[in-house]
DNA sequence: GATAAAACGGAACGAACGTTCCATAAAGTA
DNA sequence: TACTTTATGGAACGTTCGTTCCGTTTTATC
C-alpha cells in the first residue's frame, strides 16, 4: 500500500551512532545526523523521533552489542583469569584502532547521567549487570580454587569495572598506554 | 580615569566555573553565563574574552585550586598510605557535598579533550603532575621500607589516578557508594 | 489505472546560540 | 568642572538550533 523505505533503519542507527560517541549528545546536532544518515530530517523524525529519542537508541545498540559482547565473554568463560585478561586485551585493541572514541557508556555517564534520569538508570544497569555477572564468576572461580579465595569477588569485580572506566577516560586524553598496562597487570596479579 | 568594576573578578570566575563544572561545556550557554555571573554579556566579554576562554580559565582555576591541593596532600606527606587513605577520603567527602558535579578533569577529558588540542594537554599534564609527584613519593616510601618494595611505584601510582577518575564517573551515574570504597580499600590493601 | 498509505525532500518555524556594537554611566586626573 | 577612559546595560547581529509542516513521490492493493 505504501511506499518502502529506502534505507536500512540499523545500518543509519549505525552511523547515528558512532556520531553520538565521537561528539557526544551536546556536541551533536540535529543537522549533523542529517548530513551523516543521508536521509532528510522528516525521515528521520518520522523513523526514529526527536534527537533525545535518537541517542536513547544509539546507547541501546550500544547495551545490545558491545555491553552484551562483554557478558558473553564473561558468562562463557571457564578461566576467569584468561576471560578478564581477554577484557583487557580488546579494550587495548579497541584503543588502538579507534580514535578515542571511549565508551559510549562512560561518555554518557559524564556527559547526560546527572541530568537525565532516563539515561542515568541505563548506565547504571549497564554497569550493574556486569557487575553481577563478574562477582557470580569470580566466586565460582574461587570454589574451584582457581583464584585467591580471600579475595572479595564482589569487590574485585568492581575495582575491574572501575579500572575499565578509569581506562576510558585516559583514552579521550591520550594517557601513557604503557601505564594503562601496567595498571592492568596489577590488576590481573590481584587474583 | 576611568570606572571601577562593580565585581570581583575571581569571584565571578568562581560561578562561571561551578556552572561549567556542573553543565559541561558545550551544556552551559552564554546566556547561562550571563545569568550566573550577574553581569552584563560586554562586562563578560571585556574582562575574560569569549566562552572557550572562559572555560579554559575555568579548568585552569581547577588545576590551581583542587589539583594543587591534591598535590600539597601528596608532597608534604611523610607517611604515603595514610596520605592515600586521606586523599580517598577526600573524594568520597565530596561525592557526599556535592550533587554528583564529579571532577573536572574527568568530565572535560571525556567532553573536549578529543577535540580540543589545547584542552587535551592541560588535562594530560594534570594527570602526569599527580603521576608523577605520586611515583616519586611511593619510591620514598618504598626507601624507607615503609610500603611493600616489590611494588613497581610508577604502576602503582597509575593505577590509584586511574581508579580515582574510575570513581569519578561512577559518581556521574550514582554508582553503589559501598562498591565504590570497597574498590578503595583493594587499592589501599596493595600498599 | 485508481486509491490509500507511507516515505520523502525541502522549505519554514520560532527559539536559542555566541558575539559585537553603541550609547550611556561612572570615576580618576587635569 | 572638563576631560579621558573604562565599565556597563541592552539592543542587535547573523547563525545555528531542534522541530514541524506540506506538497510530492513511490508503492501495494483493489
Amino acid at each position: 500500500m505504501a511506499r518502502t523505505k529506502a534505507f536500512e533503519e540499523t545500518e543509519v542507527l549505525n552511523k547515528i551512532q558512532k556520531l553520538f560517541w565521537r561528539k557526544g549528545f551536546n556536541g551533536t546536532s540535529v543537522d549533523d545526523l542529517v548530513k551523516e544518515s543521508g536521509l532528510s530530517r522528516s525521515s528521520l523524525y518520522d523513523t526514529f523521533g526527536d534527537k533525545e529519542k535518537l541517542f536513547q537508541l544509539s546507547l541501546k545498540k550500544y547495551r545490545d552489542e558491545n555491553t552484551t559482547q562483554m557478558l558473553t565473554m564473561i558468562e562463557e568463560s571457564n578461566d576467569i583469569k584468561k576471560t578478564i585478561q581477554s577484557i583487557f586485551d580488546y579494550v587495548f585493541n579497541d584503543i588502538e584502532e579507534q580514535n578515542k572514541l571511549g565508551c559510549l557508556m562512560v561518555n554518557t555517564a559524564i556527559e547526560l547521567a546527572p541530568h537525565k534520569t532516563k539515561i542515568a538508570k541505563m548506565v547504571d544497569e549497564n554497569m550493574e549487570v556486569l557487575h553481577a555477572a563478574l562477582t557470580h564468576k569470580i566466586k565460582q572461580a574461587q570454589k574451584a580454587r582457581q583464584v585467591k579465595t580471600n579475595l572479595d569477588a564482589s569487590a574485585f569485580a568492581a575495582l575491574l569495572i572501575n579500572t575499565l572506566n578509569g581506562i576510558r577516560v585516559g583514552e579521550r586524553h591520550q594517557f601513557d598506554k604503557k601505564k594503562q598496562k601496567s595498571v592492568a597487570k596489577l590488576i590481573l596479579d590481584l587474583l
